[in-house]
DNA sequence: TAGATTGTTAATCGATTAACAATC
DNA sequence: TAGATTGTTAATCGATTAACAATC
């Protein structure tokens, strides 16, 4: 299969979830319009990108929900279980937290660190909460190889090396701090403050 | 001014962070690649982003970190405050609260909204939270033209349309639910579960 | 058939990067 | 001067959209 575009990534994602609520409400098909609508993006785009992972719809009746969600998961999602672990269980980490409790199958949360001591040795959300200490020995003992970072921006690098010592594959950084994983893992940025100030911009 | 490209004021306010974090350790002057290689970037994009809201620097000594601070400023910020609401006071409100809190000058949250009764009336991180009944109320009293929505996916759809209709002009979305806010304001969507999901694509 | 739909190529748009003149 | 830097245009890359053939 030919590499996917980031953007067709994301939005598998988006399909696969708005696909599953369907299916829950009773819906066979879909067309690629109706499809589009519900996410705000236009049919052709939804057509590429089915295209692009190789499944294909009726002309009469769209696409059957169940064989899509089957397709995207196909494409989207590990054989293998992925295995995730939230570093800093502050706000934003208990968020996540509660948001990827039980969704997704292949992808499940092992481990949460923290160094704050009414946290650590407890079980937040379902997920045992660890000394960021034990960083090392707990990733490779749950063999957890994606790390969510939620903690404080001056500890974002140096947690960061740790993580890759570790063997981590892959890093979500919520951190204002912008790192560096090269060549390691693979690496998402997001901050919340430069969004925020994007918005301001463009609502003026 | 031509309209700046989306990804050069998402990168402004990133230079603007640290440029002020340089500034705050005595640093005076500052070269594009300097710039560059502490986001990770290239210093073509550096000098282009800063070509573009019409700031130069010196052969000499590059960018005077006050000045160009000062240019960002003019460009990204608006002239007047713009107020924010946290729509949304569970934990990932209660981080972006957290997260802004006393940063940006220009900026400021002036509300939360909840239907808790035990985080309404209440001041949680320095900011009031309101019940969600009094949104349009506190809206227009404030003055707030932002809204961060931070609710239950099944409530975006509702409380998006009541901020349209008291006057947002701006949403930044967390929810995992699309929303559409045409004609009336700019709006931003992020969701969580997508990056993560894209990050275990990636790194697999 | 007429109308609606999918699948796909080509065109366009937006963003990044290469190349390089100017200059201190 | 030689070396390093900025500013800027042109080329490239990646993503979206337009156009349309095929078909039920």
């Amino acid at each position: 299969m030919k590499k996917l575009p980031e953007k067709t990534v994301e939005r598998l994602s988006q399909y696969r979830r708005v696909l599953v609520k369907e299916s829950e409400n009773g819906k066979l098909h879909i067309y690629s319009h109706e499809l589009a609508a519900l996410l705000h993006i236009t049919p052709v785009q939804v057509r590429r990108d089915i295209m692009l992972i190789g499944h294909t719809g009726t002309l009469r009746k769209g696409y059957d929900i169940q064989e899509l969600t089957k397709s995207i998961g196909n494409i989207i999602d590990s054989k293998t279980e992925q295995k995730v672990a939230i570093v800093g269980a502050g706000n934003l980490g208990k968020a996540i937290m509660g948001y990827l409790k039980g969704k997704r199958t292949k992808l499940t949360i092992k481990a949460a660190f923290d160094v704050n001591p009414e946290k650590t040795g407890r079980v937040i959300a379902g997920i045992r909460c660890y000394h960021i200490d034990d960083l090392e020995d707990i990733i490779q003992k749950e063999n957890i190889s994606i790390a969510i970072l939620t903690v404080p921006a001056e500890e974002a690098i140096p947690v960061t090396d740790r993580l890759l010592a570790a063997g981590i594959k892959g890093i979500l950084n919520y951190t204002p701090t912008p790192i560096n994983v090269q060549p390691h893992a693979y690496l998402e940025e997001y901050d919340m403050i430069t969004s925020i100030e994007k918005v301001a911009f463009f609502s003026k």
